[in-house]
DNA sequence: AGCACGCCGACT
DNA sequence: GTCGGCGTGCTC
C-alpha cells in the first residue's frame, strides 16, 4: 500500500494518486496534498499498491490532518450525493467537512509536535552544540534519554526550545512529527432550568409507542401533528428512549431563529445528556467542535440545520426531521442536496427510524405515506386549544386602506380592546412595494437584473433583492418626467404605518429581516411579544414559524392571493403551508383563535380547506391534480440551469444540451424546451432553464448518468450551467 | 477552482 | 521601457 487515492475540492473528476510515505494514512483520512501550484486538503478514499499515474508524476501526501478519518457511512453519503445530485465527489466530501478542516493549515498552530533525534546524526549534533549553551545541552540529553519529546516538554526544559528545535530539524538532526492535538476548544454549557416531561396525550403515548416499538431498524414514519399538537413532545420521549440505550439522535430543524429555544428545550429536559446544535451562525472553531463531540459518540442529541446531516454519528439510534416540508432543507447552490432525502438515506444505511414530522407535510412526503411506504402517526389534538376559526375578507366588495380592508381593521380593533394580541401576516413573495409612475406606469427596475427595485421608504432608497444593487429614490420620473412617483404594494412598513396612524395608542412591532437586524436581536423581540408589551405585530415568514404568543388571537393575512398567480405548481402548496401554520399561532386555551384572510378569491379550493382545517382534504385534491398534470411526486425532476452574459450563448447552449438529450434519453423521459428562468436576467447574466421529467427515479439517475457527462461538451466559454435534480424551486 | 504563463495596450 | 488586462492550460 504505497498509493492513497485522494478526492479534491476541484471541478475536475479524481480521484488523485498521491505517494503515502510514512504517514499513518488510512480510507477516510484528512490529508493535505500538493496539488499544481498549491496545497488543498483532500480526503482519502481508497488505498493501492500501485497507480496507472506516470510514477515521476505522483507527489507525496503532504501531512494527514489531526483528527481521526471519516468514517464509511459518512464516504458513502458523500458518494451518494455525488451520484445522485450529480456532483463531482471531491467537493461533496468538502461539503461534508466542517470548514475549519477545509484548510491546509488546519492544526499548525492547535498541532503539538513531537521531536526525535535522528539516529544516525545524534553526534553530529552533540559536538555542534557550544559548552556555553547549557539549555541546548538540556534539551540534547533530554531527547537522547526519552526517545522523543513534545513541544511543551522541551519548554519546560529549555525555553528557548522552539528555536533551536527548528534549527535542528532544518539541519536534518531532529525529526518532527505530529504528536495529537493541543487542547480543543471548551465548551459552553448551557444553564437551562431542568423541566419535567409532562404526561403525554392519548395520542402522543400512541405515536411514542409505535415509532419506538420499531427502533433498531429502518422505518421511515410520517408524524402527522397538527399545530400545537405537541410533535416536540413525541420527539422528545423518543429522544429519551434512544439516549438510555446509549445512542445518539440526529434532529434536523429549519434555518430558522427558532433553533436556540428548541436546543433550551431539549437541554432543559435532559440536563444530564450532551446536547450539540449545529447552526449557520457558529465561529468556525466552535462548529468543529461541536462536530467533534457528535463525532466521538460524546453528544448524545445533535440538533441543526441542513448541513448537520453530514455530521458522522458513530452511535445513531434515530433521526428526526421537524417541519420536514420546509424548503430550507434544500441547498441551493453547490451541491444542491436535500437534508430530508439525505436523512432518509442515513437512517436507511445505519438501520434506524426515522420521523419526518410536520402539520403540513410536503406532497412527496404525504404521498409516500398513504401509498404506504412511510408508516404513519397522527396527532390531531390540540391539547391546549380549540383550532383556529377562519373567516374570509373579499376584497372586492371593501374599501381598502394600505392594505387593510375594513372588516380587518374592526376586528383588529376588536382585539386590542379586548387586551389581546393581533398579528398581521404579509405573504411576501413578489409582494414588496415597488415605485410607480402614475403617469405612464413606468416602474424602478433593476438595471442589471430583469427585476423591480423594492421601495425602502425609511431609508429613502431602492434595492434589488437579487443582485443586491441598491440607489436612492428618485422623484422625477425618468420616462415622462412626472414628479409624482408613488410605492405601490403592501409593504410591512407601509402596512406598519398605515396601523399606526389608525391605531395610534396601540403598541405596534415590526417584524423581518430589516428590522431584525435594526433593532436587535430577534430573541429580544420574542420577549417584548411574550411580556405582552405588543398589541400589533406586522411581520412576514419569520413570525409563522413555531413560535408561542401567549396572548395571540387574531391572525390576519394580507397578500395571500398573490400564490394563485404564481407560475410555480408548488406556490399553492407552500401558501398552504404557511396559512396552516400561522393560523396555529391563534388561539390558546381558554382565548379561541381567530384567522382572517384577504382574498379576491374566497371560494378558491385552498381556502376551503383552510377553513376546514382538513390537510388531508386539500391535500388529496392538489395530489389528485399533480397526479393528472403530471407534476412531482409523480414524475421525478431535473433542472439544467444556464446563464451567460450573452442570451444568445445561453441559448444556444440550452439547445444543444436538449439535443443531446433527445440523443440519450428512453421514453420514460419526458424533454421540455429551454425556456427564460422565472427571473431572466440577473446582475447582467442571462437566465435560461430546460426541464427533464422521468416517470420513475431509477429512470431519471439513468438518464442523467448518460447525459451529464456530456454537459461539458462543447460548451461556449461564457456559459456556467448547473443541474439541479429534484428541484424545488422553479 | 486557482494559479501561472503569455502576449498585447496605457502609464510612472 | 514596465504594469496589468484576461485568454488558455494544467493540476496525481
Amino acid at each position: 500500500m504505497t498509493i492513497a487515492c485522494v478526492e479534491l475540492d476541484v471541478p475536475i473528476a479524481g480521484p488523485f494518486d498521491y505517494e503515502i510515505g510514512l504517514a499513518d494514512v488510512f480510507v477516510g483520512s484528512i490529508v493535505v496534498v500538493p496539488f499544481g501550484r498549491r496545497r488543498v486538503v483532500g480526503v482519502v478514499v481508497g488505498l493501492a499498491d500501485s497507480s496507472v499515474v506516470e510514477k515521476s508524476r505522483i507527489r507525496k501526501i503532504e501531512r494527514v490532518l489531526p483528527v481521526e478519518p471519516l468514517p464509511a457511512l459518512t464516504l458513502s453519503l458523500a458518494a451518494f450525493c455525488a451520484d445522485y445530485y450529480r456532483h463531482r465527489l471531491g467537493q461533496a466530501l468538502s461539503v461534508v467537512l466542517p470548514t475549519k478542516l477545509r484548510k491546509p493549515d488546519f492544526g499548525i498552530r492547535t498541532l503539538l509536535w513531537g521531536y526525535a533525534l535522528v539516529a544516525n546524526r545524534a553526534a553530529e549534533l552533540e559536538t555542534s552544540i557550544p559548552s556555553r549553551a547549557k539549555g541546548q545541552q538540556r534539551l540534547y540529553q533530554a531527547l537522547a534519554n526519552q526517545a522523543g519529546l513534545d513541544a511543551v516538554q522541551a519548554r519546560v526544559i529549555f525555553k528557548g526550545a522552539p528555536r533551536v528545535l527548528r534549527d535542528w530539524t532544518d539541519r536534518g538532526w531532529v525529526d518532527k512529527q505530529a504528536a495529537g492535538l493541543k487542547q480543543s476548544v471548551a465548551d459552553k454549557v448551557q444553564g437551562e432550568p431542568p423541566t419535567l416531561a409532562p404526561t403525554l396525550t392519548e395520542e402522543q403515548h400512541q405515536a411514542v409507542d409505535r415509532i419506538g416499538a420499531t427502533l433498531g431498524r429502518y422505518v421511515p414514519w410520517v408524524l402527522l401533528g397538527v399545530t400545537g399538537s405537541g410533535k416536540t413532545e413525541v420527539y422528545l420521549s423518543l429522544i429519551e428512549r434512544v439516549a438510555a440505550e446509549g445512542l445518539q439522535t440526529l434532529v434536523l430543524v429549519p434555518e430558522i431563529n427558532l433553533t436556540p429555544q428548541l436546543v433550551a428545550r431539549v437541554q432543559g429536559r435532559f440536563p444530564h445528556l450532551d446536547v450539540v446544535s449545529l447552526h449557520s451562525g457558529l465561529a468556525e472553531g466552535e462548529r468543529l467542535a461541536r462536530w467533534e463531540r457528535a463525532r466521538s459518540g460524546q453528544a448524545e442529541i445533535v440538533l441543526g440545520t441542513r448541513l448537520a446531516v453530514f455530521t458522522p454519528l458513530p452511535k445513531l439510534g434515530l433521526v428526526i426531521v421537524d417541519e420536514e416540508h420546509d424548503s430550507s432543507f434544500k441547498q441551493n447552490e453547490g451541491l444542491r442536496y436535500h437534508a430530508r432525502d439525505l436523512a432518509i438515506f442515513v437512517a436507511n444505511s445505519v438501520g434506524v427510524p426515522v420521523v419526518l414530522g410536520s402539520a403540513t407535510p410536503s406532497l412527496e412526503t404525504y404521498s409516500n405515506a398513504i401509498e404506504g411506504r412511510y408508516q404513519r402517526a397522527d396527532l390531531s389534538v390540540r391539547p391546549a386549544a380549540k383550532a383556529p376559526s377562519v373567516r374570509f375578507v373579499d376584497t372586492r366588495g371593501e374599501r381598502i386602506e394600505h392594505g387593510v380592508s375594513q372588516t380587518a381593521l374592526t376586528a383588529i380593533a376588536r382585539c386590542i380592546e379586548h387586551g389581546e394580541q393581533c398579528l398581521v401576516y404579509i405573504n411576501r413573495r413578489g409582494f414588496a412595494p415597488v415605485l410607480v409612475c402614475h403617469a405612464c406606469g413606468w416602474m424602478a427596475e433593476c438595471r442589471r437584473c430583469s427585476a423591480r427595485l423594492t421601495l425602502h421608504s425609511r431609508s429613502a432608497s431602492l434595492k434589488c433583492h437579487y443582485c443586491g444593487h441598491e440607489e436612492s429614490v428618485t422623484h422625477t420620473c425618468p420616462e415622462c418626467g412626472n414628479q409624482d412617483l408613488r410605492g405601490l404594494g403592501q409593504g410591512t412598513q407601509r402596512v406598519e404605518e398605515a396601523l399606526c396612524s389608525r391605531f395610534p395608542s396601540a403598541r405596534i412591532l415590526r417584524v423581518d429581516s430589516d428590522s431584525t437586524r435594526r433593532r436587535g436581536s430577534f430573541a429580544a423581540m420574542r420577549e417584548r411579544i411574550h411580556l405582552e408589551k405588543v398589541d400589533i405585530l406586522v411581520g412576514t415568514q419569520m413570525l409563522a414559524k413555531g413560535h408561542d404568543f401567549p396572548k395571540l388571537t387574531l391572525v390576519v393575512v394580507l397578500g395571500a392571493d398573490h400564490a394563485l398567480y404564481s407560475s410555480d405548481f408548488r406556490a399553492g402548496e407552500r401558501l398552504f403551508q404557511q396559512l396552516m401554520q400561522v393560523s396555529g399561532r391563534a388561539g390558546r386555551a381558554d382565548l379561541p383563535g381567530h384567522v382572517l384572510v384577504q382574498t379576491e378569491f374566497p371560494q378558491h379550493p385552498i381556502y376551503a380547506s383552510l377553513a376546514g382545517n382538513d390537510f388531508a382534504a386539500f391535500a388529496d385534491s392538489l395530489l389528485k391534480e399533480r397526479r393528472s398534470a403530471g407534476f412531482p411526486p409523480y414524475v421525478f425532476q431535473a433542472i439544467l440551469r444556464a446563464e451567460a452574459h450573452r442570451e444568445s450563448d445561453m441559448w444556444s447552449y440550452l439547445k444543444g444540451a436538449a439535443h443531446k438529450a433527445s440523443g440519450t434519453a428512453d421514453n420514460s423521459i419526458t424533454l421540455y424546451d429551454p425556456v427564460p428562468s422565472p427571473v431572466s436576467r440577473i446582475a447582467g447574466r442571462f437566465r435560461g432553464q430546460l426541464l427533464i421529467q422521468a416517470s420513475s427515479r431509477p429512470s431519471l439517475r439513468r438518464f442523467l448518468s448518460r447525459w451529464h457527462p456530456l454537459l461539458e461538451e462543447d460548451r461556449p466559454g461564457a456559459v456556467r450551467w448547473v443541474l439541479d435534480v429534484d428541484p424545488v424551486e422553479l
